[in-house]
DNA sequence: GTTGTATATTCGCTTATGCGAATATACAAC
DNA sequence: GTTGTATATTCGCATAAGCGAATATACAAC
């Protein structure tokens, strides 16, 4: 029961519900969230933090990033049910996904 | 998104999920689910309204009676795996339905 | 060692949420 | 009208959650 409630409370703050749309992308660091959804760093790590108490995201170090994924295992079922029904067929996530797109290629172009 | 978060934010209250899965089994009025949960009145009534506000279940008054419903459209199918999938399948969501209908069978014969 | 970048945590502060006690409203029965 | 029952709302209060600014930590590069 608690795990639920957990759950459920981590995913009724906006913020956090964009992140985990991102997250049902790919892996991601901490600083590609920040770009894609405009946050403060401070607010990106917080939330992150709070999904990852929750049970909801893993987190990976390599050097100096961070990199976060979501856990999909079957006791959290009805997450998939969340971003596939709902999440997906919002507006605002579905920008949230064009940016990350968009910050990624940028990404990787000055890298090259 | 703000409908969606709102439907969250209303579920993850422990005794807001225990009537939720209450409502799941058939419409009820306010004094059934105080009996069934052991909760006092202004705290049933309270988290009913914000089921209510949330748009997660309907009420219809009859004589003095106020009863309660969920309301399954496809707009919250999240909710169904929610209660399928996860609170049935939990010790004290469980136990609230055999109160449930403890009670219910109690009423009806005090009835006759 | 120093510098720079990525991430996390702490500190006040504000706002939101939950509670019980008390009160109010609405309706039925008389 | 009064009484009793069912339900809703208001009032203070306590706790939780969110925020930005500042600070801390951890690692890479030099």
């Amino acid at each position: 029961m608690k795990t639920l409630l957990n759950a459920l409370k981590a995913l009724s703050d906006e913020t956090r519900l964009r992140i985990v749309n991102l997250l049902y992308e790919k892996e991601l660091c901490v600083c590609d969230i920040m770009e894609a959804l405009k946050i403060s760093q401070t607010k990106a790590s917080r939330h992150l933090t709070c999904l990852k108490n929750a049970g909801l995201v893993s987190d990976r170090k390599h050097a100096q990033w961070v990199y976060y994924s979501i856990i999909r295992s079957g006791d959290m079922k009805f997450v998939d049910s969340l971003v596939f029904d709902h999440i997906r067929k919002l507006r605002e996530p579905d920008d949230d996904l064009k940016s990350l797109n968009e910050w990624l290629s940028m990404k990787n172009i000055s890298c090259e």
